[in-house]
DNA sequence: GTCTATATGCTGATAGAC
DNA sequence: GTCTATCAGCATATAGAC
């Protein structure tokens, strides 16, 4: 059946897509490259997704369904002075876990965010909307009842960005920069763990429940 | 005299590359774009610089000279716990200042950076020597001194790795970043200090002074 | 040293045969 | 739906006039 057949073919140029713009971004991108890469014509990316730029986004609006909700679900689970480290463990290890995965399509997803992150795109409102600002709104959340309940806002951005770039440095994993970040002689999850301890003693080493906001 | 003038181009043509490469990144900037910009005839990249890329690596070449030079001067200035704080603040300051700068050249490195972090080049290496290794080499040596003599490898990274990204995140400076990296009701002057302070207390509120290396 | 004109190749996109 | 052939545009780079 004709139908069966294209779905498939549309199906495997989005994939390929992820892959190659994962690798080197989109303007270095070709449309044959894709394609290629898809084992499909040349004309296909325009026959299903009418331009580049619209299998660009296509591709955002498939890799960015619920990659949040794990995130924003923690803060709701916060009971006491206990469970609130417990919390912020669990964020920070969900969240390296993210940036730090390696399978695809996790991994080109990040690879995808850390080209984004310095040449922004006309899919950068996207990518904020279903990223960036549920990750920081749930650390926020978290932060906050640590902090005073009268902190200015200054001050809670500065915690908040302090223990979002300890995560986000993660992204950049080309080649040179894996040897730099993640030590040779540490197994990846043994590296993971102690990452994420680092960062949360760093906040609850300065800071202590103070209840819910 | 012609000599005066053709070195005068040269000139113009860096500056402009350097503008150019930094707003858009290589792949991205045209030698018309860099010849317009300098008010030079399209030829005179190659006359001058062989290629685009050897202009590239020119660029690096010219901005990385003696730029971590402050940086690695600050260790030796350590000589017991005051001092070692002291220290702590001032490398962090100063790595920070260098990162949000916002006037060229300046500013023009730090977004080629950004560029180059996310897609490593053959200009790497040239970064790596003189940036990114005399600017961890400085802050491990710092570090180090906070820390057990016998400490392993492993710790030593995640302190150091730690410290970097909250200084190296704010190199993403494009528009939407700049409002989510530094509030909006902040001066930038009274920002950095907060920011600097934050960071510096991570680690004298959970390290002290052990002495020299 | 500076210019114009041009060579060569790749890009995204499309028209039209099948 | 899939293909080939082709378009217009822009890229880097260079040869050769001035």
């Amino acid at each position: 059946m004709t139908h069966e057949y294209s779905k498939d073919a549309k199906e495997r140029i989005l994939n390929a897509a992820i892959g190659q713009f994962a690798e080197n971004g989109f303007a270095a991108t070709s449309v044959r490259q894709i394609c290629d890469a898809a084992g499909v014509n040349v004309a296909a990316v325009n026959y299903y997704f009418r331009s580049k730029e619209q299998l660009y986004h296509e591709v955002f609006r498939v890799l960015f369904e619920d990659v949040s909700a794990p995130l924003t679900a923690i803060p709701a689970k916060v009971r006491d002075a206990g469970s609130w480290r417990a919390a912020l463990l669990e964020w920070i290890t969900m969240a390296l876990k993210i940036v730090t995965a390696d399978q695809p399509p996790k991994s080109s997803m990040v690879k995808l965010i850390a080209y984004e992150r310095t040449s922004p795109s006309s899919v950068f409102p996207l990518l904020h909307e279903n990223f960036f600002q549920p990750l920081r709104d749930s650390l926020a959340q978290l932060i906050r009842m640590g902090l005073p309940k009268d902190v200015d806002e200054v001050t809670a951005s500065v915690w908040e960005v302090s223990i979002a770039s300890q995560v986000l440095v993660f992204m950049h994993r080309s080649p040179p920069w894996d040897e730099m970040l993640i030590p040779r002689d540490a197994t990846r999850e043994d590296w993971l763990n102690r990452t994420a301890h680092h960062i949360e003693e760093g906040i609850s080493s300065r800071l202590s429940f103070q209840g819910g906001r």
